[in-house]
DNA sequence: TTATTATTTAAGCAAATTCTTAAATAAATA
DNA sequence: TATTTATTTAAGAATTTGCTTAAATAATAA
């Protein structure tokens, strides 16, 4: 670890980030886990079709985006763990919906998307 | 690949729903994969930072996380290449800062971990 | 009870991630 | 010019990711 000594480093600057970085530790540490499950291209889909269709099965979601059901199932229980959706079970059928928990930030992300996609439209 | 035909499962929907994510497709891709360059916990921090500090260069960087300066680098070069952010050289230092295309939904993650760390500082 | 259906779980594997150390650039200084 | 400083690049290793196939659960239907 052979730290630099920049000649033009601030650091007053320096030791004021440090403390901003650690005091918000807990939160980074949240919100990149959150991040990172929706920084996968399948699981941006299932969180945006949950989104949409309140909720929606393993079935259903493999149909949708042509995957195996395995394949689903194990990105489901991974956001599941998450904590980022939740489980209903009605019969053998077991339909994912969003849990609240992060409800608003991640539709500030399907915001996103949508208005991505409006550009995107345009070009 | 053993597409399960479930009784209840609602053809229109699901025709529905591919077509949604169709049209949506590009916008996944780009939005997930800017996503995923958030979703490390380091990248994130260095975002943040970013932000905060307007531009920061590597040896900063390296000192304020505590990181060797080749870890920081290969971060720094993998969100350049995203094209989340971009370099202005100054002599022999490199400052980085966040690029104006993606700014909007990255401040409001930034809005969001200010959110969260104010909810745990409460706890 | 036996078979079918919806889902999960487990094992295995290829590819991607993220660090480390060492070497290569490239600008500034002695 | 030779040395120091800031940064990048490359190679390698440990870990994680995301799929596949096959087997295990568990609810429903015959």
């Amino acid at each position: 670890m052979n730290t630099c000594i920049r000649l033009y480093a601030d650091p007053v600057q320096i030791k004021t980030c440090k403390e901003k970085v650690e005091n918000t530790e807990n939160a980074f540490s949240q919100m990149s886990a959150v991040l990172s499950l929706a920084g996968n291209e399948v699981r941006l889909k299932i969180l945006y079709l949950l989104e949409e269709e309140k909720e929606l099965c393993p079935c259903d979601l493999s149909d949708i985006l042509g995957m195996s059901i395995p394949a689903i199932s194990q990105h489901l229980r991974k956001m599941k763990d998450g904590g980022i959706i939740q489980a209903r079970k009605e019969g053998q059928t077991i339909f994912y919906s969003l849990k609240p928990e992060h409800l608003k930030m991640l539709r500030s992300l399907f915001k996103y998307i949508n208005e991505l996609n409006a550009k995107m439209e345009l070009a």
